[in-house]
DNA sequence: ATGAAAGCGCTAACAG
DNA sequence: CTGTTAGCGCTTTCAT
């Protein structure tokens, strides 16, 4: 099919929406009385307020937003950009930040930045829009780009994903730990082989879950874990469960950087090789996405507090807009280990909270 | 947690970020000429050209969309509004929707209107952006609200969703014919007892899948099906499912109104009542989303051509603005049945298709 | 090809 | 409280 532009095409005039000057000579008041009644908190006498609000509905007024915001400086629209909204938990993530901005009267303007590719074109794009903030949903962002972001005082903030940069502020749940914990759970579970299926090493997010796991075997004096890459994605993720389970001495547990590969990983090695997933083999993901509570999965997973992770952006945007730049940097929020069939289940430390069995580490251990 | 505004803050002056007419002053030319430079297909001089570039990348300019909008009168940004980002296909529909987009370089705005719930207060906001298209995914629309956009010259599509309204275009998928093959298919496979889980009885989607099944059961000279409500949410459809595997004459076929729900279905079925899925009772849905293909569910469902849909969407856009109004009313893409193991399979009528089974009824057919 | 000038629709002083 | 007056940053005639 030959490629269609939208802006082939000769267009037809678009009937002019009605001005508040039309409103105001149809009131018979000043064209900044109209204004004046559609800004909240503006001084208006009853009587023209009253005359304003007929003429506007009788001519079906709407203000209109950009050319106030033009004059004001903002919009009320927030940049988010996300790799996709393919992987679950980046969907609800979306779903979440869209839900709190238009709560507090914020429109969402939503941005694609595949995996692995870079976020900067994009923000080349979202800097000529006067957005009045950025959220970055596992993107990444050159720190050019971010110290121009500084400059212009847009305000940014990066979910799930962290940088070195000082200046740009980020929340992410607590990677190290979370991963160092399922080290400790699947150790506790007498594993003996492991694995650990990346995503993308240029995300901070697999790299801080892969340096937390290996931290906890190594403190346990066991071999480091075979690593492979899934990539973000369940068809590599698939590729690399094979890989993994055709090897001469296959792992006991698999650790994924994320549910939706740890899914996968699930999908292939009881498909595929017919092993009996919790027992023979345990995997363990990240996220704890909707599905992975699902009768299907059952999966064993790292839950990662998505209101809290949402809340915790917008609030650093706050103090971002009213200058407290003492906020930048990390947020971290944390987690807990959520229990259920894809793992083998060590003898103690299991504890029902809120009709879902979770893990937490004994307090001291010694290590032998 | 007290509930935070973003607004309760004062705010910090952002630094003012470069004007054309700065660019202008800086490279000793007109404030026009800068303006021509970054206007595609006006004519300049190349030394012009060069100053005024270099002028530009040496202050950091970057044209400010929301003024030349303003005078244009084009936003270069188009509505998207979606239930929820939660059911899968809405999730992909967005996404193919805002890659086909920023290909063609717009931007998409993100609207949120769950289920069950009208557009309406929604598009109130939206007509205050002047943006230059709505597509509704999912979504109902008052048809004095679709008048409203057509006064105003907003192009409307709705996508997956449609309405009696004349005036407003629409693409779906071939909700009835689906649905009737989905009724051929279990008849086929000589099922006795039939339910429907329903959508939402607002959703035009929901009704027709409806409509189609029934009719070919009756058709069939079989009992209409049971009817039980999913409500478009997993909740709401394991507890239909349970209610239709505890009633005394359990059905032996179910058919969901989406994937999502079908999933549901066989979550419970499986888990709860240990029932064989695909052999005890056949469950089909409606949608082909990525998981139904997973071997963990191997849904029998009908596929909905995303791309075509998001093709077809675009292209009505393209006819509104170009004036052809003749293109306005429903646009109906088909889709096909594919098989994968969630029901019983028809003795014939199997054919496989690009590494996948589908079936398709046979081309005239006795009703006896 | 280029500059000057006139707005796009609105908000924000500023007088009255 | 209200009208008048400047613009916000840009595009677009219109002369030159």
């Amino acid at each position: 099919m030959k490629q269609l532009s939208i802006d082939d095409i000769p267009e037809k005039k678009r009937p002019r929406p009605v001005t508040a000057h039309e409103v105001a000579r149809f009131a018979g008041v000043s064209q900044s009385a109209v204004s004046r009644v559609f800004t909240p908190g503006a001084s208006v006498s009853d009587r023209t307020r009253a005359k304003v609000v007929a003429a506007a509905t009788a001519l079906g007024y709407r203000p209109n937003l950009i050319a106030s915001s033009l004059i004001t400086g903002k919009s009320r629209i927030v940049g988010v950009v996300v790799p996709g909204l393919n992987n679950p938990f980046y969907a609800a993530l979306v779903d979440a930040l869209s839900a709190a901005l238009s709560l507090r009267d914020y429109r969402v303007m939503l941005f694609t930045a595949r995996h692995g590719t870079s976020a900067d074109p994009i923000l080349e794009e979202i800097l000529r829009y006067r957005l009045d903030a950025l959220v970055l949903v596992s993107a990444q962002l050159s720190s050019r780009l971010a110290d121009e972001c500084a400059e212009v005082g847009l305000p940014v903030v990066m979910v799930n994903r962290k940088t070195d940069s000082e200046s740009v502020s980020s929340v992410t749940g607590d990677n190290r730990a979370g991963a160092a914990c399922i080290g400790a759970f699947l150790l506790a579970g007498s594993h003996h082989s492991f694995a650990f299926m990346a995503g993308l090493d240029s995300s901070s997010t697999s790299r801080d879950r892969e340096a937390g796991f290996c931290e906890r075997l190594y403190q346990a004096g066991v071999a480091p874990p075979l690593k492979v890459h899934g990539s973000y994605t369940v068809e590599a993720a698939a590729r690399a469960t094979r890989a993994l389970l055709k090897a001469d001495t296959r792992p006991d547990a698999i650790f994924c950087a994320n549910d939706q590969m740890a899914m996968a990983a699930i999908d292939v090695a009881r498909s595929e090789f017919g092993v009996d997933v919790g027992r023979a083999l345990s995997i363990v993901g990240f996220d704890d996405t909707q599905l992975a509570a699902s009768p299907a999965y059952r999966l064993t997973t790292f839950s990662q507090p998505l209101d809290e992770m949402v809340d915790s952006a917008l609030a650093i945007l706050i103090d971002a807009r009213s200058g407290r730049d003492s906020s930048a940097g990390p947020r971290i929020v944390s987690g807990h280990l959520v229990v259920r069939d894809s793992a083998r289940l060590p003898p103690n430390g299991l504890k029902q909270v809120g009709g879902r069995t979770v893990w937490m580490p004994p307090a001291k251990q010694s290590i032998n």
